[in-house]
DNA sequence: AAACCGGGGTG
DNA sequence: CACCCAGGTTT
């Protein structure tokens, strides 16, 4: 007697594999709500796992709703996202909670039309939450399932062109099942992350190993396709820390553009106009100390950074002129805003630089 | 040194 | 539509 092979789709293979190997005790799996599952879909797309716990949960002690992040001081709200990088995305997630509570009355809203309007949430990002947290059917396509799908399939081209990445979406749509859709999201982001890696996949762990095409061949490090890269160019400044007594003076930047809304160090270009930046401010009888320039890298430039500290003589005047919101703050206490890497190091070092 | 990353913004 | 931008970590 012959059978009729089951038909084991790509969703049911995957959905076994969860069973199994899944993962079910992260933080925001328990006492699921899409508050949770926002927050830490925003930190999981600049930060691996591990990483994000210890923010995901003292993010929510200090906003544990969304209600509560609205109403927070954004100042309060870059803090807890000090660290992490791409501020853009807290200053957006707290843009939105404040939405939410104007238009959804503080509730997050479960139709994909409104959860797509808001800021910092595209179409991955909002199928995830109402995936994860409604159970709804959405496709997601974050970086760990494009470059599942993209072996998989063997779909060539760098997935930020976008008829790769429209590729991507249709299949992504297509291998998404009608049952157990929330699983299945999750799964596939657990997929990318611990079995299909960016180097040396565990192929032989991976329910797909059977028709993976890029497995086949032998060439998973070629998908998904490599960006085309080009040189970056290196750009130099001066961060200007004043210091008088045991206090150091920052100023709040603007909110678009480099660091937009940290607070940070008076930018020059050289030692003259650190001078006049410090005069405006009220700062005259000063002492300048150039310290060793450190590079800090983005993925579009280098910047080459000499701290210069500047040592008051004598307390700082009134302001000559308006400039941005600044204040003094002890260096030996814990600085409650927003502070891009390169600031907190040199707060750091600042006693070994005095 | 280079890769990585979802969404916003601009041309 | 095509391209650029943002920041810090991992490899």
């Amino acid at each position: 007697m012959t059978t009729l092979a089951t038909p084991s789709t790509f969703a049911s293979r995957v959905l076994a594999w969860f069973d199994e190997h899944g993962r079910k005790h992260l933080p925001w799996q328990q006492d699921i709500t899409a508050y949770k599952v926002w927050v830490s879909e925003i930190m999981l797309q600049q930060t691996q796992v591990s990483t994000v716990i210890p923010y995901f949960e003292r993010f929510m002690q200090s906003f544990p709703t969304v209600s509560h992040l609205a109403h927070a001081e954004q100042d309060d709200v870059l803090h807890h996202w000090t660290g992490l990088g791409y501020y853009a995305r807290a200053r957006n997630l707290h843009k939105a909670a404040k939405q939410i509570v104007e238009k959804h009355g503080g509730i997050f809203p479960t139709r994909f039309d409104d959860v797509v309007a808001l800021p910092g949430i595209g179409r991955s990002t909002a199928g995830a939450v109402l995936s994860l947290a409604c159970h709804q059917k959405h496709a997601i396509l974050d970086g760990n399932v494009k470059r599942v799908l993209a072996r998989y399939y063997a779909i060539d081209g760098w997935p930020g062109k976008k008829n790769v990445e429209n590729a991507l979406w249709e299949v992504a749509e297509k291998n998404t099942p009608e049952r157990r859709c929330h699983h299945y999201t999750q799964v596939m982001m657990d997929l990318g992350a611990m079995v299909c890696t960016r180097s040396k996949p565990k192929c032989d762990s991976c329910p797909l190993q059977s028709d993976c095409i890029a497995y086949a061949q032998g060439k998973q490090s070629q998908y998904p396709g490599k960006k085309p890269k080009k040189a970056i160019p290196e750009r130099q400044t001066l961060l200007v820390v004043p210091v008088f007594n045991t206090q150091v003076f920052l100023e709040q930047r603007p909110q678009s553009g480099l660091w937009g809304g940290l607070y940070g160090f008076i930018e020059a270009q050289d030692i003259n106009s650190a001078e006049q930046a410090l005069f405006k401010r009220g700062m005259q009888n000063v002492t300048l100390t150039a310290h060793t320039a450190f590079r800090h890298t983005f993925s579009h430039f280098h910047l080459d950074i000499t701290p210069v500290v500047a040592v008051l003589n004598s307390p700082p005047q009134k302001q000559v002129q308006e400039a941005q919101e600044g204040h003094w703050f002890d260096f030996f206490q814990p600085i409650e805003v927003g502070l891009a890497a390169p600031t907190k190091k040199i707060i750091q070092q600042l006693e070994h630089m005095l």
